[in-house]
RNA sequence: GCGCCUGUAGCUCAACCGGAUAGAGCAACGGCCUUCUAAGCCGUAGGUUGCAGGUUCGAGUCCUGCCAGGCGCGCCA
C-alpha cells in the first residue's frame, strides 16, 4: 500500500513539474508513513513540506496542489491536508477488506517474494567447543536463528555458518588432560564439560611438567599428528553433541551440517597470509607479520596492525576470520554476511572487514555487517554470573526456566494432567528465555530477570502464547474448520480496523528485521497485534454475533490473526500452545 | 589518550533511513466476569528524552562540545 501511495504522489509531482508549478529538476524521497493517530488517516506524506523550499512555496499550497493532481484511486476514502502540510490518506473499508481477505487465503500472508533472491551468509553462535555452552552464547544462537529464519521466510538464500571455536592452545591442555583419564574418552568423562575444563586447567596451572606436555601436543595436534587428530576428534564429537542438544532443545535450527569451525580454515591460514604479501599488504613488525590500516589508531596515535602471523609462527584469530570471508565469498558467493557476535569485537570486524575488501577476499559491493549485541546482566547490572561468580551454564539457566514456569502453570490451571503440563511447562519456560532476549534492542546491554520474562503481562512470551491460544479457543469451541471459511472480511468496528490494519503490517516488519537484524522489531509487531486481538475479542463478540455476514468476517479475521501470531513467534524460534 | 556502545516515567523497555500530542508493561490508584480462557479488557496518574549549543518548517533521532556508565585498543579468542 506504501508503494501505491508512494506512486500517486510520484505521478502528481510529475503533473506539477509539467504544469511548471514545481520546478522540474526536484527528485524528492517520497516517504509514506504509517500514522500513528487514526485521525491522521492511515498513511501520512511529508513531500509537500520537503519540496516547501525548492519550490519556494507554502507546504501547505504544495500540499493543495498535490491533492488536486493526485491520480484517482479506488482504494483512497478520502485524503487530507494537516497540520505544516503533511498529507493523511483514508483507505477504505472495503480495501482493506480486500487486503485481508487476500492475505487470508495466501500460505504467505500476501508477502511478496523479494525481486532479487539473496544468498545470505550468517554466522551466528560459535560456541566454544572446549568448553560447555554458557549464558554468553545465547543471546548470538537465537538472535542470529530469528533472522535466519526471517530472511529464509522472505525467500533468500541463507547459509548458516556455525563458527565454533573447535582449534586453538586450549586444545593441547584437553588432550593431555584426556590421555591421563584411565577410562580414556567415554561420556562419564566428559559429562560435564566444564568441570573437565576446570579440572584440566587446574592441572595446567599448577603442574609445569603438564603443562609442558600440553604445549608440545598443540604443535603436534597443528602439525596433523594422527594421534592426537583422533583424540580431538573424539572430543570435539562429545563437544559438539552437548551443544545440539543444546540447540533442540532451545529450539535453534542450526544442525551439525552447518558447523563449519575454526579449524577447517587451518590449511588456508599460510595462503591467506601469503596473499596479504603478495598484495603488499603486509609489514614485519618485531617479528610479527601486520597489516597496518591508517583508519584505525593506537593508544600513540599510530596504525593499528591487524596481526596474522605471531612472531612464532602460530595464527590468529584474525586470520581464520579472513580465510572465513574468503571461503564465504568466493565458494559460497555470498551477497551479504551477517555476524551475530558479541558488541564487543567491534573493532575487530571492522578491521578484519576492512583487509578481505582491501585484499580482494570479498568483493567491494558485498554487504559485510557485524550484527553487535550488548551484554546480559544480571539484577545487579553486572554481567551475569552465578553465586560464586563464575559462568552460567546454558543448561542451568534453561532447567531453572523450564522448573518456574513449570510452577506457575501449574498455579495457574491446576486441572491439567502431567504429561501435558510439561509440555507447556517446557515450551513457556524456553520462550520466556529467549522472547526476553529477543524483544530487547539488540545493541544494548539487557537485564535478565526470570520474574519479568515469566509474567503474563507485558512485552513477554506468556502473554503472547496465551493470546494465541484465546483465538485458537474460538475455533475449537464452535468446532469450526479454519479452512471451510469463505466469503470476504468486512471491516466495521474500531477494534476490527485496528486490527486489521495491524495484520496487514506483518510483510514490511519482516522486511525491517531483515535489513537491520533486529527481531526485537517482530516482538514489539506481535505485542501489538496481541493487543488489537485482545481488545478486539473483549469488544467485538464473534460466535454469539447475530448477523452472520459479521459473524464470518470475524471468525477469518480471527484465524488470520492465528496465522499470523503463529507464524510470526516460528519465525523467532518459539513454539506455540493449542492450551495453556 | 584514542575509538565504539549506552543514557528516555520510580523500575524494565519501545519509538518505523528527522514528522504531528515521546509510547507499553511493572509498581500506584479506579472500573469491568450469569456471555468465545479475567493468564484478559477499559481508565487515572506519572517526562525539561544526561547537560549545553547548532542544523531544520520540524530533533529522543542528525552535527559539535561537555557529563555519567559499559566495553575495546600488537602477537588470547
Amino acid at each position: 500500500m506504501k508503494e501505491r501511495i508512494a506512486s500517486l504522489i510520484e505521478q502528481a509531482i510529475a503533473t506539477l513539474c509539467e504544469q511548471q508549478v514545481l520546478p522540474t529538476d526536484v527528485a524528492p524521497r517520497i516517504q509514506i508513513d504509517r500514522t500513528r493517530d487514526k485521525s491522521h488517516g492511515d498513511f501520512a506524506c511529508n513531500v509537500a513540506m520537503m519540496l516547501a523550499k525548492p519550490a519556494g512555496k507554502k507546504p501547505r499550497d504544495i500540499a493543495e496542489a498535490l491533492i488536486a493532481a493526485l491520480p484517482q484511486d479506488d482504494a483512497i476514502a478520502d485524503v487530507q491536508i494537516a497540520g505544516p502540510g503533511f498529507i493523511n490518506f483514508f483507505v477504505t473499508e472495503d480495501f482493506l477488506g480486500q487486503q485481508l481477505t487476500a492475505a487470508l487465503n495466501d500460505s504467505h500472508f500476501g508477502i511478496a517474494k523479494p525481486t532479487h533472491t539473496q544468498t545470505v551468509v550468517v554466522d551466528y553462535s560459535g560456541p566454544n567447543l572446549a568448553k560447555e555452552m554458557h549464558v554468553g552464547h545465547l543471546r548470538s544462537t537465537i538472535i542470529g536463528d530469528a533472522v535466519v529464519r526471517t530472511l529464509e521466510f522472505l525467500g533468500h538464500n541463507v547459509i548458516r555458518q556455525n563458527h565454533v571455536g573447535d582449534w586453538g592452545t586450549q586444545f593441547g591442555m584437553l588432550i593431555a588432560y584426556l590421555e591421563e583419564q584411565p577410562a580414556g574418552i567415554n561420556d562419564t568423562a566428559l559429562s560435564d564439560l566444564e568441570s573437565f575444563y576446570r579440572a584440566a586447567k587446574q592441572r595446567f596451572d599448577e603442574s609445569e611438567e603438564f603443562a609442558n606436555r600440553a604445549r608440545q601436543l598443540v604443535v603436534a595436534l597443528q602439525g596433523g599428528d594422527a594421534h592426537c587428530l583422533e583424540q580431538w576428534r573424539a572430543f570435539n564429537s562429545v563437544s559438539l553433541r552437548h551443544c545440539l542438544d543444546v540447540y533442540q532443545r532451545l529450539g535453534v535450527s542450526l544442525s551439525a551440517a552447518d558447523v563449519r569451525g575454526e579449524s577447517a580454515y587451518n590449511d588456508q591460514l599460510s595462503l591467506i597470509v601469503d596473499a596479504l604479501r603478495d598484495s603488499n599488504m603486509l609489514v614485519e613488525n618485531d617479528g610479527a607479520q601486520c597489516v597496518f590500516l591508517d583508519q584505525f589508531k593506537n593508544k600513540e596515535g599510530e596504525a593499528l596492525p591487524v596481526i596474522v602471523q605471531k612472531a612464532d609462527g602460530g595464527y590468529l584469530y584474525a586470520t581464520s576470520d579472513l580465510a572465513a570471508l574468503r571461503y564465504r565469498q568466493q565458494t559460497l558467493n555470498a551477497e551479504r554476511m551477517l555476524y551475530f557476535v558479541d558488541q564487543r569485537q567491534a573493532l575487530h570486524f571492522q578491521q578484519v572487514f576492512a583487509v578481505a575488501k582491501q585484499a580482494g577476499f570479498v568483493k567491494t559491493d558485498t554487504d559485510l555487517a557485524h550484527m553487535g549485541f550488548g551484554t546480559m546482566n544480571g539484577a545487579d547490572g553486572r554481567p551475569f554470573k552465578t553465586r560464586d561468580g563464575g559462568t552460567v551454564k546454558l543448561v542451568d539457566l534453561l532447567d531453572e526456566a523450564e522448573q518456574r514456569a513449570l510452577a506457575l502453570v501449574k498455579s495457574k490451571n491446576p486441572t491439567l494432567d502431567d504429561s501435558e503440563l510439561t509440555n507447556i511447562a517446557h515450551t513457556v519456560g524456553i520462550a520466556s528465555v529467549k522472547y526476553a532476549d529477543l524483544s530487547k534492542n539488540r545493541s544494548s546491554d539487557y537485564i535478565f530477570n526470570f520474574d519479568q520474562m515469566l509474567s503474563f503481562e507485558g512485552n513477554t512470551a506468556p502473554y503472547l502464547l496465551y493470546a494465541y491460544t484465546r483465538v485458537v479457543s474460538v475455533f475449537r469451541k464452535a468446532d469450526i474448520d479454519p479452512a471451510t471459511l469463505i466469503g470476504s472480511m468486512n471491516i466495521q468496528a474500531e477494534q476490527e480496523q485496528l486490527l486489521g490494519n495491524s495484520l496487514l503490517q506483518f510483510g514490511e516488519v519482516l522486511n525491517h528485521v531483515a535489513e537491520k537484524g533486529l527481531p526485537n522489531l517482530l516482538c514489539n509487531y506481535l505485542y501489538e497485534l496481541a493487543g488489537h486481538f485482545s481488545s478486539f475479542y473483549e469488544h467485538c463478540p464473534i460466535l454469539s454475533s447475530e448477523d452472520p455476514a459479521v459473524r464470518n468476517s470475524r471468525l477469518q479475521l480471527a484465524w488470520l490473526t492465528a496465522r499470523t501470531l503463529k507464524a510470526g513467534l516460528a519465525l523467532l524460534g518459539i513454539n506455540t500452545l493449542e492450551r495453556m
